[in-house]
DNA sequence: GGAATACGCTACTGACGGTAGCGTATTCCG
DNA sequence: CGGAATACGCTACCGTCAGTAGCGTATTCC
């Protein structure tokens, strides 16, 4: 995802990455997604944006491995099936309430709808793993898992793009019942 | 939502209406969302771009307005409360499935994260009545529908976003299914 | 026939993602 | 120490697109 820097001599790169990062979910939070253009984001890190684009190809390159430093792993060490679910929902959840997250995260899946190369990142940097991750704890098909990610990931950027704000708590509490009582039947 | 015509004499509008939705659907399913530019719209309606703009104030609000014809009202004529959400979120899942209309659908709401102009001509034009007509169907609570609109309309467009692809029948089966439940505990 | 409006056309603006090219800084290696 | 190799900053630029201005022409009502 992030270009490689070729190997042997020369200077090699500096440490701003996080600086970066921090940069874009702050100018998210301030000016919204569309407004946190190149040029902004590159002001606000200090960097000058030729050296954003030597790094990564592309805006959403940058956002979605933003939001995978944001995100982490996720969290799988649940006991049960009901709980590694539940506790993975409210995991995004919290993670989508967190400023400039959400702003990222609806934003980067809203310009994937028109843009297939960046769809595609988005399936293999970002999705995949927690696919993978879920479908392992869950013990669940590849095809049930698929579905459980559009409804769950779905629903809360289809709240966050339409309000602007998080799913209020009490939603997320009646999306997990939801999501729980599908796992426990059949 | 469309401009008003000021009352009075002078030259009566063209009947293109119809033109320009059917020209604005077939260039998103030709070209997709990103490339259904207001300039090759208007040259698939054979129609200048200045004259679309005098009927609408912007891309958003037209796509809105052909959506809006395409759907038409929610069907609201079944039987029981499980019958009318089921018939709704097959018909909304269809209509989803119809070429051009997904992407439209899709494209028009990933827009609206970065435009809040959109959103408020989306949420008031587009998401208002049929959100009444459920509500009055179903004998639930605002709050309620719009869990479930935000359940139903994240699901099938978070799928078409990512997959360019409408949902296959037997995941809106399980949709329907899930949904069902969820109406009939509490 | 004149007021009033619609339509088409060309040209334009402003913003934005992304790129080119150059000078300078920093590191490794011989 | 010197040169190869790379990174960074900077300025300028391209192409595209939404949306606008302004003008000439067409069509309707009175």
């Amino acid at each position: 995802m992030q270009i490689s820097s070729p190997a042997g001599a020369g200077r090699p790169r500096s440490d701003l990455n996080a600086t970066v990062f921090a940069a874009m979910f702050r100018t998210v939070r301030e000016l919204g997604y569309a407004g946190a253009t190149m040029d902004r984001i590159a002001a606000a890190a200090g960097v000058a944006k030729t050296t954003i684009y030597r790094r990564w190809p592309s805006r959403g390159a940058l956002v979605v491995e933003g939001l995978l430093d944001a995100f982490g792993p996720v969290p799988i060490e649940s006991a049960g099936r009901a709980e590694l679910l539940s506790s993975a929902i409210r995991w995004i959840a919290g993670k989508i309430g967190e400023p400039g997250v959400g702003g990222a995260f609806a934003g980067v899946f809203s310009d994937a709808v028109s843009d297939p190369a960046l769809r595609e990142i988005l399936a293999t940097q970002f999705q995949a793993p927690y696919l993978r991750a879920l479908q392992a704890g869950l013990g669940e098909p590849e095809h049930r898992v698929l579905f459980l990610i559009d409804v769950v990931t779905g629903t809360l950027l289809h709240r966050m793009g339409m309000t602007g704000e998080p799913m209020a708590e009490s939603d997320v509490d009646a999306l997990v019942e939801m999501v729980l009582r599908v796992l426990r039947v059949d």
